[in-house]
DNA sequence: GCCAACGTTGGC
DNA sequence: GCCAACGTTGGC
C-alpha cells in the first residue's frame, strides 16, 4: 500500500502591518521569514503538530485601517524551536522556556502573491458564504487559525485572484 | 480545582 | 482611547 498524500491544509496568520506587513515578507532577501514570537499554546500546537510544507496561508493585517487579508503565503518548514524565547533582549523572551526542553515552536513562511486589493474584515463579514469563519467571530484573537478549503476558495474568489496558489 | 485579578488582542 | 473577549497567573 502506498501512503496517501496528505491533503493541503489552509491557515490564516495575523500580523500588524506597522510591525511586519505583507510587503516585508515579499521583499525578504531569503524569500521567507521565521514566524517567531508566537506565545500562545493553541497557535503553537497548530504550528508544531498540524502545519506541513506547502500548506496555504491567508496573510491577515490586524490592528490596521482597515484590517483584512492582504495576500497569500505558504508554509515552507515544519515547526521547529523558537530561539527568540531564549533571548533576554527579545520582546518575546520567555524565561520559562528551557533550551533543554523548548516551549515555543514556529514555522517559516514565504509570500506567494499579494491581492490586488485588501479583502477587508468587513467584506468577509458581509459575505454570507463565509458565515462561521473564525476570523470574523467576535472576540477572535488567535493569531494562527485554521481555514477550510471552502473558505480559502471563497476568499480567492472575492479577491478576483487569478495567480498561482502555491509556490 | 476554582476563580479573581491582570495583561493582551484587536476591532471600533 | 475604549472596551469586550480572551488567556494566564497565582492565591487559596
Amino acid at each position: 500500500m502506498s501512503p496517501k498524500k496528505r491533503a493541503r491544509h489552509y491557515w490564516l496568520m495575523k500580523s500588524e502591518p506597522d510591525k511586519y506587513p505583507f510587503s516585508a515578507l515579499e521583499s525578504e532577501p531569503s524569500g521567507k521569514t521565521m514566524w517567531d514570537g508566537v506565545r500562545n499554546y493553541q497557535a503553537r500546537n497548530m504550528m508544531r503538530d498540524e502545519m506541513k510544507v506547502g500548506d496555504g496561508v491567508l496573510f491577515y493585517h490586524s490592528n490596521a485601517k482597515p484590517p483584512g487579508i492582504r495576500g497569500l503565503a505558504e508554509i515552507v518548514t515544519e515547526g521547529y524551536t523558537d530561539q527568540s524565547a531564549f533571548d533576554p533582549d527579545d520582546a518575546h523572551f520567555d524565561p520559562k522556556s528551557d533550551p533543554e526542553k523548548p516551549r515555543w515552536v514556529h514555522v517559516d513562511i514565504s509570500a506567494i502573491a499579494p491581492f490586488n486589493e485588501l479583502i477587508s474584515l468587513q467584506a468577509l463579514k458581509d459575505n454570507p458564504r463565509l458565515d462561521g469563519m473564525e476570523v470574523i467571530r467576535k472576540g477572535s484573537r488567535l493569531s494562527v487559525q485554521p481555514v477550510s478549503e471552502r473558505e480559502w476558495g471563497e476568499v480567492l474568489k472575492m479577491a478576483g485572484y487569478k495567480g498561482k496558489t502555491s509556490l
